[in-house]
DNA sequence: CGTATTATGTACCGATTGGTACATTACTGA
DNA sequence: TCAGTAATGTACCAATCGGTACATAATACG
């Protein structure tokens, strides 16, 4: 008998019309820009282009499309700000990421700020469920940089006393507050000096 | 005949029966651990132990008793962060305002993280009010360091090429981070190695 | 074909929302 | 003592909320 991968039955009933990617697109410009108790179904559904039972069907709820919203963000965005982290020289691997943070902050990618720093801390005083992701997330960003920072300082671009782990932190916090500047307006200028700042203190001796 | 300050009249009617600081002290709690959105009316009178028609006479609406205790926490908590600013030696003033700020945003007089890190920015995606005052906090706490760190520079304890516009806003950042951190249980340890980080960049030389 | 299955569109649900009308109560001033 | 004034308590409002029942439409299977 020839190996056969196991037939996976063909989908039954309607198909889907809508294209999921878009829909969460839509609803994360939606949470994004108006928070999770501002944002309505009406609103979510008219943005994402679908029906209610539609919505539903794909989604759970409103909780758990939050939920996937900003796992769409950080697999989407969030990703595209900790890709300069695979640059070889640390230097390079800082000044990529807040050039490419603060462009997105300010808008380059949809509303102002980030979703996970400028909504998901009011919702985390509630619900045990986006308190446990927001947590996620941080953890994910500071072991990105505090990996990064033990390599560099294995490769001696970094000083031996330092501790990677408070650094990368500082670098990751640098992220939360550079995207609550945004929030109100604040110019890349003055973002970039405030990140500069960092930089330079993960190069201290 | 002789100055007398023009008689002011004296209140007329029914007298008030709540005490406005503790009323504005309960709306605060419940509007820093829930959130401009979740925190309802009822929520709300409740908590500050009146009614509806007392809370609109005295406050106005939501929206305006959400600014009015956004400032009662500035002036009341946030002003004991910055109490620290008046010590002598500038290692003292950062050391004491970390301090102060790390016990606060753990729970110490409330909530943990801060109610202007934490709720302000979702709802300055929404409403231009909110927005415009997250702004003008957010100065406010910028100029308040970089007023101290610029004396500081000019008493010599810290580096004449440094930028006391940025440091102070780095410093300040560090404030919203931790505040956020915070707010998912991150524990006090943490919090600190990451301001002792600041402390450092701004004695760097 | 017919049947099973799944998505869609409409229309609706009870609950909750922010906000207020109204009668009552407690005070000041003449 | 009585009129004027302002806060309180109750009871209510229209609007909106998140979520769903139900009939219809579109597919796969046999």
């Amino acid at each position: 008998m020839s190996t056969r991968k196991t037939t996976r039955p063909r989908k039954r009933g309607r198909p889907v019309e809508f294209d999921r990617e878009a829909a969460l697109d839509a609803a994360l410009e939606t949470f994004w820009r108006r928070g999770y108790g501002n944002a309505s179904l009406d609103e979510l559904t008219t943005a994402m282009n679908i029906n209610r039972p539609s919505l539903y069907g794909a989604f759970g709820n409103k909780e758990q499309l939050y939920a996937a919203s900003v796992d769409h963000y950080v697999a989407k965005i969030g990703a595209s700000y900790l890709a300069p982290l695979t640059e070889p020289k640390l230097a390079d691997a800082l000044n990529g990421f807040f050039d490419a943070m603060i462009d997105g902050v300010t808008g380059k990618h949809g509303p102002r700020g980030c979703i996970v720093a400028c909504t998901m801390p009011a919702e985390a005083g509630v619900s045990p469920l986006a308190q446990a992701q927001l947590a996620a997330v941080l953890d994910q960003i500071d072991g990105a940089w505090i990996a990064r920072l033990g390599s560099a300082q294995a490769a001696g671009e970094i000083a031996k006393r330092r501790d990677p782990r408070a650094l990368g932190q500082l670098v990751a916090s640098g992220m939360l507050a550079l995207s609550i500047r945004a929030r109100t307006g604040a110019k890349k200028r003055t973002l970039r000096a405030i990140a500069d700042e960092i930089v330079a203190a993960v190069f201290a001796p």
